[in-house]
DNA sequence: TCCTCGATGTGATCGATGATTACATTCGCT
DNA sequence: AGCGAATGTAATCATCGATCACATCGAGGA
């Protein structure tokens, strides 16, 4: 029996997962700067030193985090896809923005996972399914005559831009939030019609 | 006469300034993290307390280097407009990422300073002159017929958001930065265009 | 059952950093 | 010339990431 007057015993048992948990919720609540180690490990009620058990530093540690933000995210995005097969590209512009809109900080570690350089060995794999799977979507969109024949890629590349831009331009606080659906439908929209007036025949812009 | 044996003396003249250089020095070097005081004191040539009698704290010290980085940064802004006022979106758009590429590390303070909630008083006016500038250069547009006529408004948060976003993925090293200038060009050459076939009635995307 | 060993948590401590304070030096103004 | 404000310095503190020696615990073999 254990001499400590704690009712936790002195092995956690699963502190790993406790700590990305309690970092997390630093996270959301604060912005990744407030992440500290001392205080991750003081929320799960271990010693300062405790985290660099199965952390090797503080990186470890937030790349820990941003692999269950991702995971947690690209759950949503698969979800809005099936959720809504009619009108797939909008459901998953929307549903990037709703993520950020709620979740504004984990936004910025999202940003470095998903279209950072070096990308985490495991969301490698996810992301590069999610990116097929969105190539394919355009891919049949194109078949349906539903979208200009366009370069797959391109038509990709350039919808990541802009609701990833408009992603940022809500977190930053440039655009107001209680627009958002409604700035994302005319968004969208104007991406769909092109700025270009219809009747213009085809000039550089 | 200065009892001290050092060539400079006690009084640097113009701290402030060359502190703010050195921090945008290191900015560019390392990034925003690498903006320690005490290298910017020290590269200054000064004790590490010194910043602190021209800045309240750390933030205050970035907040002038962001200040810095965008007076540079709207300056080639403007010029760029200027220098080519027959397809000056398209020349603004390149500007601005071309500016994000070369100086990727003052992209994240821009972001912040130019799209954040909270914009810095002395960047106020100029960023509200610059947000009048394109909205006036696409009234015109539209007034000439090269422009669809819908909200200037939304036509120009859905041009930022797009440039934008391409910024930050090449910045992020999702795109390849060799391609830079082609992908500009297709991906502005597509938002013209939309991504709606042309054939296709107005047909929610 | 007991004992050992590896895994896990602790306390002490170090180095770097932001920040403050008391003091020193210099400049500008009268 | 001299005085007060501005500017720079040295010393010091608190916080944080990180390391190390040691304590504690649990699982598997003798």
């Amino acid at each position: 029996m254990s001499s400590r007057e704690t009712g936790r015993p002195y092995h956690h048992g699963s502190l790993p997962e406790t700590l990305v948990a309690h970092a997390v919720e630093l996270l959301d609540e604060a912005g990744p700067e407030a992440v500290v180690v001392r205080e991750v490990a003081r929320r799960a009620g271990v010693s300062p030193a405790a985290p660099f058990r199965h952390f090797a530093d503080r990186a470890a540690l937030m790349t820990a985090v941003t692999e269950a933000v991702a995971v947690d995210f690209s759950g949503i995005q698969r979800a809005a896809v099936e959720s809504a097969d009619d009108l797939p590209f909008r459901a998953l512009g929307t549903a990037f923005v709703h993520y950020a809109l709620t979740y504004p900080h984990r936004f910025a570690l999202l940003r470095a996972a998903v279209f950072g350089a070096t990308r985490a060995p495991a969301l490698e794999a996810g992301h590069r399914a999610f990116t097929e799977a969105v190539t394919d979507l355009i891919v049949a969109g194109q078949r349906r005559g539903d979208l200009r024949a366009a370069d797959p890629r391109l038509v990709r590349v350039t919808a990541q831009a802009l609701v990833y831009g408009l992603s940022q331009m809500f977190v930053d606080g440039y655009l107001d939030p209680t627009d958002a659906d409604t700035l994302i439908t005319e968004t969208i929209a104007l991406f769909g019609l092109g700025v270009l007036p219809e009747t213009h025949p085809a000039r550089p812009t």
